[in-house]
DNA sequence: CACGAATTTGAGCGTACACTCAATCCCGTA
DNA sequence: TACGGGATTGAGTGTACGCTCAAATTCGTG
């Protein structure tokens, strides 16, 4: 029988995450990790292999995460335009120490590691596809529901969504003041409901 | 008389933007400088002083042309909104060799910089704020034309023009297809033509 | 209780970084 | 043409990085 892993792999990947997702892949050093996670150095290597590997357990954690917490928006939603809508305006009223509270994590690491990292860069495109996905399948649901015209073009919504999901984080990164970001997600969440087919039933 | 300088400053800074702007600061090391510049590191340290001082001229260089150009565009055009509908259109038709088909600098200095750079980070911010009043005058010139309603809140359009903008930027960073860019832009060039009061005269 | 394997430890490895400075070079001047 | 001094050079500095591995520790088992 193996002995029980005496570290908490969930708890350790939830710091990793943390760190990369605040720092960034490059000025994350070992000896930030070493803190956060509670590891020593050859513990963190026994574990996880490499800085690098590290970095991509913790951003795989950090898409499907925010995969769940869309799916779960959506869910709770009256509406698929309803669910999209809300999406920005629970990232603007997200409490001021938010962890969430910065730009996505996926936008800062493609920054962070293209010109440097290409698996990391690569994986980075494939999660940020991922998303575009997630978000295509809402505008088409809702389109199966009449809520947007049969002429609309879902794949087209999605990426302008993404691009204004990106800028609206990014914006949190800047660190403008809630009632600014408020409103700008308030533009945004607009949108997507003048979208909205005149007359249709939620 | 003092010796001529040997060195081509506006050369040697145009090739610290290009390195800064697509690596970054942390990924451009002094052995990138001293190829691109094709100075060796004394020469460089006695007409930079430092990396990081290096990095703020070549961001303030960044900053001037891209006002500048912005200025250009906004000079060349019938009115102020077909100006600053025209600069998406423009952004997504760089050609695709252009250096600037490639994230805004000011957007990426921010997120390789927010947490370990402070003073560059505190530049960075003023120059997109400084951005942002140069959009913000152009709605209010809009405004004052009788092309936009005088209800309209140009900061609040500003904001959401530079949202959009750092938005389709970061869509080339991606690597975007130029058609899906193409249509994003005109999502967004669209977005400001509506705003128009209709029958305003150009 | 003693053994052995799985796990953790942390001093220390090689490397690459930003940066320095004594030596050299080059050009305007006399 | 010889000189003086500012500009340029690049080997070399200390430091911090990602990472390793032999030794110590910890536990289930016989």
């Amino acid at each position: 029988m193996t002995r029980a892993t005496p570290y908490n792999r969930d708890k350790a990947l939830d710091a990793a995450m943390s760190l990369f997702w605040e720092k960034g892949f490059h000025a994350t050093s070992l000896k930030d990790l070493e803190a956060g996670l509670k590891m020593k150095p050859g513990s963190i290597y026994a574990a996880f292999s490499s800085k690098e590997n590290l970095y991509l357990l913790a951003l795989e954690r950090y898409f499907e995460k925010s995969r769940l917490g869309h799916r779960a928006q959506m869910a709770r939603a009256a509406s698929p335009l309803a669910g999209l809508a809300a999406h920005f305006r629970t990232i603007a009223a997200l409490s001021p120490n938010d962890m969430a509270r910065q730009a996505c994590m996926l936008t800062k690491s493609l920054v962070d590691t293209q010109t440097t990292e290409p698996a990391i860069a690569e994986k980075t495109r494939s999660y940020l596809a991922a998303m575009q996905q997630e978000f295509a399948a809402g505008f088409a649901r809702a389109q199966k529901m009449g809520e947007l015209p049969d002429s609309a073009n879902t794949n087209r919504l999605a990426r302008r969504f993404q691009a204004n999901l990106a800028a609206l984080r990014f914006e949190l990164h800047l660190g403008t003041d809630a009632l600014e970001t408020a409103e700008l997600a308030e533009d945004m969440a607009r949108e997507i409901e003048n979208l909205r087919v005149c007359g249709a039933s939620e």
